[in-house]
DNA sequence: CGGTTGTTTGAGGACGTTCAAGTACTGTGG
DNA sequence: CCACAGTACTTGAACGTCCTCAAACAACCG
């Protein structure tokens, strides 16, 4: 492993929890690799072989339908680990991760890191909490396809993306549409269509520039509840 | 505690791991309720102050939105622990829970719960898997959402309450079909009528009685993938 | 600069919801 | 055990949201 990724590692909450030496035992037969955008990481149904971390850029974790329909459930960016659950239980992926942009990837071996999750309390102890705001997020999600419609789910995101409770935002989006309308179970049609129908309530928007002039006003309008105090 | 929530206590994985010296302390001062059908243990927004575990009966763990409007997430039942996360993170829960029938409830407050984590090594050990596992029951549901129609989904759900993989199968559903058509995101008509186009696929219906005259061309017909082996 | 990919717009249609009415359960008290 | 009330479930008709298909337009990259 060479000093940037180390450097990167370093940064994550995770390994920030563990320290130096657990860090070295972990990552001790690991390897980072560098992928180009659209690059399958692994497929949906794949024994896992390794736990991923992003060092850099974003994966997103999707699945396909028989019928070519496909969807991003989660995408997950520098300093995570990701679909960890599979790795730990050894079973297969209900999901295919898929780099979005040129990415950085550390590949650690899946019995190296079960064997830690066995052998150092602290580990497993940091894992709970990563498991348990991974957790709240899924929720969130399923909340959101369930109650909201495609519109107020497309202002929720917005919403989510900035800090300002109040006044007028600007956002420029990091995400292609079709990836933030597949994120939102939804066309890019939709998605489109969506942003049209938000300019009503005071969004603008030209690509991926958005402007929000009136940020309480939007969450009223999608009931935008923030339980996360 | 009594003796008969201790025997119930003890047939649950989680503890089953922890042992019966942890298993005191975590329990010292827990308190077990009988509680009614319909009875909101608590509310989306609430600061937790126990961790839940279903004794006996059913819990469903739901939202609403601001137009009345409410869907069903999860149903835990006995053995169970429930919302962990919210507990563990210390945030406010993102869901309310209620009894579907009359159960019994145990609760231990969230501090202990939290102690023994931090203490416990083989405490958090076991709830990483609980929680990895929760994580695929999650993403399973996500998918579902956004891939499939209502129909398949009911025809998802029924599969997944079967052992057979092929043949014949009957199976009496233990919940209200409307707290199916909640926890499959639909409304109860939608789910009537899902019933009705899957009688062409040989599943006949009569209430909460279902059979299933061949398991095998169903799973053909919702394309049903289980990535549990 | 041309090709590829990404985004918008329009028309038509499918799926699921809503509202409303009717039927079948389930449990309770007489 | 039956009658009745309340709840659960089904069915029908009309509507709305979102998807599909198709085409035009814009942005990006070699």
């Amino acid at each position: 492993m060479d000093s940037d990724d180390r450097k990167l590692l370093e940064a994550t909450e995770l390994f920030a929890a563990l320290g130096e030496e657990a860090i070295n035992r972990l990552t001790l037969n690991a390897v980072a690799q560098t992928v180009p955008k659209g690059t399958v990481l692994f497929l949906q149904g794949d024994r896992p072989e390794f736990v991923h971390l992003v060092l850099s850029g974003r994966v997103s974790l999707g699945a396909e339908d028989a019928h070519g329909h496909s969807t991003i459930v989660e995408i997950f960016r520098e300093g995570q680990l990701f679909i960890l659950a599979a790795a730990i239980l050894r079973k297969p992926y209900l999901m295919t991760a898929r780099a979005l942009v040129d990415s950085r990837v550390m590949m650690i071996p899946t019995d190296r890191f079960n064997a830690m999750l066995d052998a150092e309390p602290r580990f497993s102890r940091a894992l709970v909490d990563v498991l348990a705001e991974h957790w709240r997020l899924l929720v969130r999600q399923i909340k959101d396809l369930k109650l909201r419609s495609a519109g107020e789910r497309l202002g929720a995101y917005l919403l989510m993306k900035i800090d300002a409770r109040s006044g007028t935002a600007v956002l420029r989006l990091d995400e292609e549409l079709n990836v933030i309308a597949a994120r939102l179970g939804m066309t890019p049609e939709s998605l489109s269509r969506a942003f049209g129908n938000l300019r009503a309530h005071g969004v603008r928007s030209q690509g991926r520039q958005v402007t929000i002039e009136d940020v309480a006003k939007l969450r009223a309008q999608v009931s935008f509840d923030d339980l996360d105090g």
